[in-house]
DNA sequence: ACAGTTGGCGGACTGTTGGTCCGTTTACCT
DNA sequence: AGGTAAACGGACCAACAGTCCGCCAACTGT
């Protein structure tokens, strides 16, 4: 595969530069991923242990575990791998993903890449959300999310972006997509719309009549003194 | 606690009524889930096993799998249990939740109650979805699901209520909160703010103007041929 | 009240697995 | 070529989910 050339963009990806790696390591890196990745195809992701991810790459256990650290590193590593090239593609990539296109366009195409993606691999997608460490995120995460927030940002300033890039992310997360296709045999174009039509909502009802008003809670006057903010981002810092 | 006793209402819940039990059997039961949910909190949900909780609850291991079947049956039974309330209030509840209100009103109000529940449980309701098997939900997830269906059906029969359903309930999972407040340290008022927002969307701009027109892809004109469908459920199946 | 039977009970036991350790080997630098 | 620091490998360990089966005590019918 090509070398990942993440542009510039003004993104402040954290992206890590692996320090400089030994020849052999380097192999046993490229041996041990494109194992583990035909036993996850093969076996499924549970159905395999490290053990046999090592016999498989001709690897000692030590090595396998030094390189990624532990199970969920694997995963994850494999994952980002994955997630590479999507990720180029809204970085860089050509429209309506690109940056040449406008942000309301590229979230939309967005998402439903996304969709796409996670259904290509769904197994796999799913196992490795649940594989990481409870709390964490998978590492293409951050990446993502951050880019939904910069187009959300841009396409309206006053939104919440950070909460609402999150939720939709979550709407459109591997255990979502698995629940709908293999559980219910949902055909993926619905999902796909689904998603648009949640965007689109929060977006003040598409692009061709914002109508200033936000979507304050229906009811306003309801029960105990609770609900309050519409999707607005809070002023400042609550607590200083 | 009380008897969970669920109203009629249009909800066919399969509930299965547990047969007869023997007195010592339902002594036991509820000995583990009391241990079970002390462990759960004192030491983390990852952090037991499950030998410590036949201990905890001075029972053989025999004991604990027969009635629970596994690991993830365990807290599968918890979680239900601490759900037990919640379902009742949104089925035959008093209002905002219940049935007496308008279905706008009483889907936001279930919204905001969910993501408050989690986040009071915030590390049990990660650790339960994580715990169960790949591919499978936790059974609480099924009557919440379902309600939100109904609800949206009614607010607009021509939604494609099975599917959004489902991504309104990914938008609000214990991923998502957690990783929102511990990992971000947001406000829970915010958190609700946006849901209420992607739900607002997806009901057509509020209930104050519906405009009929759906939201249809603000591109409609990129790329391929792929996305055309908006929200609308499709007229039947696809394939005869 | 009592004996029989059925289902529940307990905890020893097993197989698997993630992860560690350390003596040995090997790539890289001078 | 020689030295050094890093990588390697696989034996080893502890923990843990889940099973098995002999023992025991609730319910049932008389």
């Amino acid at each position: 595969m090509p070398e990942r050339h993440r542009p510039s963009l003004p993104l402040p990806l954290p992206l890590l530069e692996h320090p400089p790696e030994r020849g052999d390591a380097a192999a046993n890196r490229k041996r041990i991923l494109a194992a583990a990745r035909a036993l996850f195809a093969e076996r499924g992701v549970d159905g395999t242990s490290m053990d046999a991810v090592a016999a498989a790459a001709r690897v000692g256990k030590g090595t396998l575990f030094r390189r990624f650290g532990d199970r969920a590193g694997l995963i994850d590593a494999l994952l980002d791998d994955a997630m590479a090239e999507f990720q180029d593609a809204f970085l860089s990539g050509p429209p309506p993903l690109g940056p040449t296109t406008p942000a309301s366009v590229r979230l939309e195409a967005f998402l439903d890449e996304l969709v796409r993606l996670i259904d290509a691999q769904l197994d796999f997608a799913l196992a490795a959300t649940r594989a990481t460490a409870a709390g964490a995120q998978v590492s293409a995460h951050g990446p993502l999310a951050l880019f939904v927030r910069v187009m959300l940002a841009e396409i309206d300033p006053s939104l919440d972006d950070e909460v609402v890039a999150e939720l939709l992310l979550g709407a459109t997360s591997a255990g979502v997509v698995y629940q709908l296709r293999r559980d219910r045999g949902i055909e993926l174009e619905r999902i796909q719309a689904a998603a648009r039509a949640l965007l689109h909502g929060v977006i003040e009802s598409g692009d061709d009549g914002p109508r200033g008003a936000a979507h304050p809670p229906i009811a306003a006057r309801a029960s105990d003194g609770r609900r309050s903010a519409p999707v607005r981002r809070p002023p400042a810092a609550t607590k200083p």
